[in-house]
DNA sequence: TTTGTAATTGGGAATGATTCGCATTTGCAC
DNA sequence: GTGCAAATGCGAATCATTCCCAATTACAAA
């Protein structure tokens, strides 16, 4: 929360103009605590008076991506995708099956992984993605078909 | 390869109906090493000869998934789903940022954090999804923007 | 502060993957 | 063999995301 100040640099350190919409999807990312769809980011938007368009709330999040500024990732069961602020500690999601609820969980159990996989197979490692798929807590006693 | 009849008995025991296109959908995904897209699997099934529509290579390939026959995942640099075979032996997969290649990794690092997770969150773990993003061997010296 | 230029943006159209609707066909339990 | 629910084909519809291009803005250099 070294906040204001902190957002111009982090753009500018990736060469990435700081605009009072990226400043404002920043913002409004590093505060949600789950990851959110463009659009729903773009509705909050709104309501907090922010004149932006849906295209550049895309655009944004797509440059900020390829950035590394924000964590992109896509669920198999509810297709879009959703964009959290890259804390740099490193987090994953554990999500219910039922109601799609995320639940970060911090900490990551991949460290020996990766460097296993950079010694076996020529690959350099850069990231991953994982999310545990369950029944949270509310949804615990439902069975699927 | 104790084919041939495994399918069968495969979809029956979910509730599926034994169909010409879900035996070869299932026949084609057994053999493919990589993940494979709903349309690459319908240009591969049309070369064979074999008739049927995208719809239907949509809807079995969406049925499967649901019944843990197949994998499904979506990458978020390639805005597609893609296919498995979910050859019980568990496996993962590290995807080339450059080239896309996608690469199996036998094995799975997760045991122990799952249990981490139901215990220290009331959550019922079902499964998970883990990709490992880098540079593959031949695109090894390439650097991003 | 002013100026020049490339990056960013709006808004709407285009795209592309996936799903849907519905008439027809097929699997399979009885 | 019959009957019915499930599966299919095919085209239309949907929906997230990207693209186009003219107008605006950030910001470096003067
Ligand atoms: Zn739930
Ligand atoms: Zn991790
Ligand atoms: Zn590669
Ligand atoms: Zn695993």
């Amino acid at each position: 929360m070294g906040a204001k100040k902190n957002y111009n640099d982090i753009l500018k350190n990736r060469n990435l103009k700081v605009t009072k919409h990226r400043y404002a999807i920043l913002e409004s990312l590093e505060k949600s605590k789950l990851p959110v769809s463009a659009e729903s980011l773009y509705i909050e938007l709104k309501k907090k008076g922010i004149s932006i368009s849906l295209s550049t709330v895309y655009r944004s999040l797509e440059a900020l991506y390829k950035k590394g500024i924000v964590i992109k990732s896509i669920l198999p069961d509810y297709n879009k995708a959703v964009f959290e602020y890259n804390h740099n500690e490193h987090r994953h999601h554990m999500i219910c099956i039922k109601c799609h609820k995320m639940q970060p969980v911090t900490g990551c159990p991949l460290e020996e992984y990766e460097k296993l996989i950079e010694s076996k197979f020529n690959f350099t490692v850069k990231g991953h993605n994982l999310e545990v798929y369950g029944y949270c807590d509310g949804c615990e006693s439902k069975t699927e078909d």
